[in-house]
DNA sequence: TTGTAGGCGTTATCAT
DNA sequence: ATGATAACGCCTACAA
């Protein structure tokens, strides 16, 4: 006698809002709730018939799987968390991460995988974050969107063996997923551009060295002068302590006002340009100048700013695939992505 | 016999890698597992030995709740959807959506409610992830980053009752959770501004008329030309049918090639600003004009950009607070907040 | 090919 | 104050 037995929802069904479950479609197919399960699996050893009947029943009641039960019994959310750093300001007037986080979503929307993110104010927060979200069990991976020198976040991941994939090279990055512009490549290339220009004074403007990036725009800057036989002079590299348009304008002005001479110059960092440029405006002095990143502003300085495109949201793409193919347990060839740069040439050095 | 019945996972534990669960820390401490429960949600009539004994058991074996299959037992995920629009472009270009991103992540961490998001391509495809979150049970709530006339995506809210906030005012917005400025204050503010300035043939440039926030400012440029005594001229008054600089570029060249008198701009966007002052320039024209919502490109521009802020970061905080109060079944005394703008003075209007 | 039964980890109701 | 038990909705051996 199922008809009576107190689990028949269907017929006394009194709160209409509740979703439709499982078990109400099995009783209105006339089947049980593991059939239908399999219905929706496609399981292959269900007949035509009763596949055609379920999938009616599951028509006419608007059956939809509840993704939370789902997840406590496949111990997969099918969800991965997206840990934004802390660079407060850059986080607004950079469009990268935005941009990365595109990439992101037209990956993970296309193979069913959902989008948690939240913001971190410190590396001591993303790395509560990222415990919260291990922990809790809402994700089945996680999104770096930076890899520092030491970096706490990664530490933290390996320790707890947990899947993730960084935007950017971490140090030791072996055994890590990641996805990543070659920086050195890609800085090579600007400087030799330079020097075909004709250019052999050329200074380099970079970020804190703690990020790889940094170091590894530096390499392609030096081993571009090697290449083309040109010495290094320690007074045109600036490290700034930071990617801000104040560094900038800091490292220029102090390259001015000193004896060296200069004739161009590889920014890190279009804001680094932008601070640059500003320097230079200021002693009325033009100098042909390649900044990075393709900012939006960078179009719209006057001159127009020369840079080099990194191609964000190929990032995010990438970095998704990664680490969902592994999720899925797919064999991957390769445990990181590089994704190809593109240099502008603008107002900045296209006269030259 | 506790000890030996099959569910003692504790002593049979192999596999090291899957998270403790609530029945170990109650083996464990000698209790059961509603036990456990209890002491986690803090309920007063447990004793305080037990809580302490119970409490150690969880520090010991590094417990911690599995939030899915709380999510399952209460029917609650506490976690709000964000749909981002299809504004392709402006996603990147504006900051606007990231630093609402922004806020509405520091009131949901704040009150420990997640965070997922989707991009979507066109309103229909919203109107499907929408749909999705709902179905799958992910979400609690939704924010919506924008408002359409006709909008489909509140219209599918609606009829599915679920709960929902707009960042901006939608139409029949009575019985709906909204956040917005005050359009129409805003650009009476703007207005007033360039008419005590002097000027009396005042130009409007807005976006399309489908969106609350176009019909709004021009309502507010309406008023302050009534309430200063001047007339309205619908020569001055051009509707684009976008918000980007192209738009602003066409139509201050149609007002600068027609007969019709132009003494000061007020645009409803930045962008729109851009390209207005792009076509003054190439009739070396310099007017007045004001844009709107503060985009960093506005402060580089040449001139820099008198414009609005809208603290689109207060707009998603606002946002978040008025959805999770309404989820969590408090009364909230008004179904929409009001934030409120500033006018950012600058060059294109300083020197009048 | 289909059904039964137990489990995923937590909560809540009802006893005691 | 605490424990047993049955949900929450779905999945998956195992049985038939």
């Amino acid at each position: 006698m199922a008809g009576d037995r107190a689990d028949s929802r269907l017929s006394k069904r009194l709160i209409l809002t509740m979703a439709i479950t499982i078990k109400e479609v099995a009783e209105l197919a006339g089947v049980s709730p593991s059939t239908v399960s399999r219905v929706i699996h496609d399981n292959p050893k269900i007949s035509e018939d009763t596949k055609k009947i379920v999938n009616q029943a599951m028509k006419k009641l608007k059956y939809h799987p509840n993704a939370v039960a789902r997840s406590l019994a496949n111990s997969s959310t099918k969800t991965i968390g997206l840990i934004l750093p802390n660079s407060s300001d850059d986080l607004f007037t950079r469009p990268f991460f935005i941009e990365a986080m595109r990439g992101i979503s037209i990956y993970s929307q296309n193979n069913n995988y959902n989008l948690m993110y939240c913001f971190s104010k410190s590396e001591e927060e993303e790395v509560k974050f990222i415990r919260n979200y291990i922990n809790s069990g809402w994700v089945d991976g996680i999104v770096l969107f930076t890899a520092r020198k030491d970096d706490k976040c990664i530490a933290f991941l390996q320790e707890r063996e947990f899947p993730f994939v960084v935007i950017g090279q971490p140090e030791n990055g072996d055994n890590i997923l990641w996805v990543d512009n070659d920086n050195v490549q890609s800085m090579y290339n600007v400087t030799s551009y330079l020097v075909e220009k004709g250019f052999r004074e050329i200074a380099l403007i970079t970020g804190p060295e703690q990020f790889a990036v940094t170091r590894n725009r530096k390499n392609g800057y030096l081993q571009a002068l090697k290449a083309r036989g040109l010495k290094k002079n320690m007074n045109l590299i600036l490290t700034g302590d930071s990617f801000s348009e104040e560094t900038g304008y800091n490292c220029m002005k102090e390259i001015l006002e000193s004896p060296v001479k200069v004739e161009a110059i590889a920014a890190a960092d279009d804001f680094l340009a932008f601070g640059a440029m500003k320097a230079m405006k200021e002693k009325d002095i033009e100098l042909p100048i390649v900044g990075f990143n393709n900012s939006p502003r960078s179009s719209f300085q006057s001159p127009t700013l020369s840079t080099v495109d990194i191609n964000p949201v190929l990032l995010g793409q990438n970095a998704a695939e990664l680490l969902i193919k592994s999720l899925k347990g797919k064999l991957i060839p390769f445990k990181n992505v590089i994704v190809g740069t593109r240099l502008i040439e603008r107002d900045t050095t296209a006269k030259y």
